[in-house]
Parts: C-alpha cells; sequence; structure tokens
DNA sequence: TTGAAATGTCGCGACTTCCCGATATAATTG
DNA sequence: CAATTATATCGGGAAGTCGCGACATTTCAA
C-alpha cells in the first residue's frame, strides 16, 4: 500500500485549472503568450508572427484577457496586449524546458 | 519598439506542446496525474478517487500512456500506473503553486 | 468628409471531446 | 467449470472548439 497522506487539490480546484490549460492549449496561444512574456505587442505583430488574419488573433487575446492572462491598452487605433498573470512565464518555462526554444 | 530578438519557438512544436496541454487539461486527468506523482495505484483506486467509473478512468488513463505521460504494469488482474514523463512534476507544481493543494 | 487601417464581433459548418451504456477480455475464486 | 472482479474497448449523442467569411467599430489620414 502506497503512503496514506496524500497531498490532493480538490476536484473543483482542478478543474478550474483544466479550464486553463484549455486555454493556453493551443500553439498560436502559447506563440502569443511566448511573445507577451518578452514584450508588449499589438493584434497585428501577434497574428503575423502567428501566420493567422488579425481578427481570429483578436479572437484568440479576448480569449486569453477573459481568463486573466492578459491585459490590453488602446494606442490610438492599435492595441497592445500585456501579461497579466505572472505564473504564465514558470508555465511556459515549463513547456520550453520539455520543448525547448528556438532562436528568433 | 520592442527588443529585436525575440527567442521564439517554433509553431510546429509548439502545437506538439498545445496537444500534452490539452490531454492535462481535464479535472480529472490532473487528479490522476497528482496521485501518480506520489504513488503507484491502480485504475480503480484513482477512480474512485475521481468519483469516476473504472472504465472512465480506464480511458482517460490510456490516453496518458499513449502519449508517454503513463506508463503500466500488470499485477494479477489489477494494472498499477506510474509517471514515465519527468516533466509533469514540473508543470503540476506550476498549477499548484497557482491553484493551492489541499491536503489528503 | 471620404477612405483606409486596426481591431473587434457574429454566425455557421466541420471537427473533436466528453460521458455513458453496453460489451469484451483477463484473472481470481468457489 | 461458473461466477465474480478488474480492466479495457466500442458506439453514439450532447456539447464544445476551431477556423472562416462577413460585417461593425474606432481611429487616422488625405
Amino acid at each position: 500500500m502506497p503512503p496514506a497522506k496524500l497531498k490532493l487539490t480538490d476536484l473543483e480546484t482542478l478543474n478550474q485549472a483544466a479550464e486553463c490549460l484549455r486555454i493556453l492549449a493551443h500553439p498560436h496561444r502559447l506563440r502569443m503568450v511566448q511573445m507577451l512574456l518578452q514584450g508588449d505587442f499589438t493584434v497585428g505583430e501577434l497574428a503575423e508572427s502567428c501566420g493567422i488574419p488579425s481578427a481570429m488573433a483578436s479572437e484568440h487575446l479576448r480569449l486569453m484577457q477573459r481568463c486573466g492572462f492578459l491585459e490590453s491598452n488602446k494606442d490610438g487605433r492599435r492595441v497592445f496586449y500585456q501579461v497579466a498573470e505572472p505564473h504564465l512565464a514558470d508555465i511556459m518555462s515549463c513547456i520550453e524546458a520539455k520543448f525547448g526554444v528556438g532562436v528568433g
């Protein structure tokens, strides 16, 4: 029999964690987070780096903003996004540790 | 203008990362991983802790085994699962750091 | 003011995931 | 052998996600 004292997070909290992971679990959204951890960028810049139209980037960004990962501020007709959730850096580090980072 | 030199993971690799995150992004699967990081358990034990039938637990476990997260070995008619991917501990630490851990 | 650029929003079809019931396989017990 | 236990697999229906085209909104520039 394994050690009796198990540290377990309750299922409701794990459900919240799962929702966050699902939001992160998309290649374009990961790319955007990876960029935003290194600076502020506009919707268009993020879209171009992902190779997708701005409208689609806007949807991804809205999703990540609604769950508290990102925040935005306008500058004229452009909108700059930034990372709002500090733990994103740790999670992205884990991902980069497992999958590697290229150099741009 | 932000710093010119950006460290970016290529989109194909980020796609693999996203697939892994999607597999992890489920409360029952997170609970199973959390348990298996602290010991070996059978399908039935994992299922009971999640409050789901064993058949469903078996499907979750198969999914995580196919992507290399877990491995299994039989002991009679029971099957014990273990963590096979060392990075899982890091990712789970990030999740616990953000969402907290209860004490069982 | 007219047009263009940057971003945001909506609705749809294709596809995937999730849960569940039913059934299957394998190993132990009587 | 028959019955039971533990695990695995299959099929389907509900719900969710993805990418896209179309359009709206805001801001700037001519």
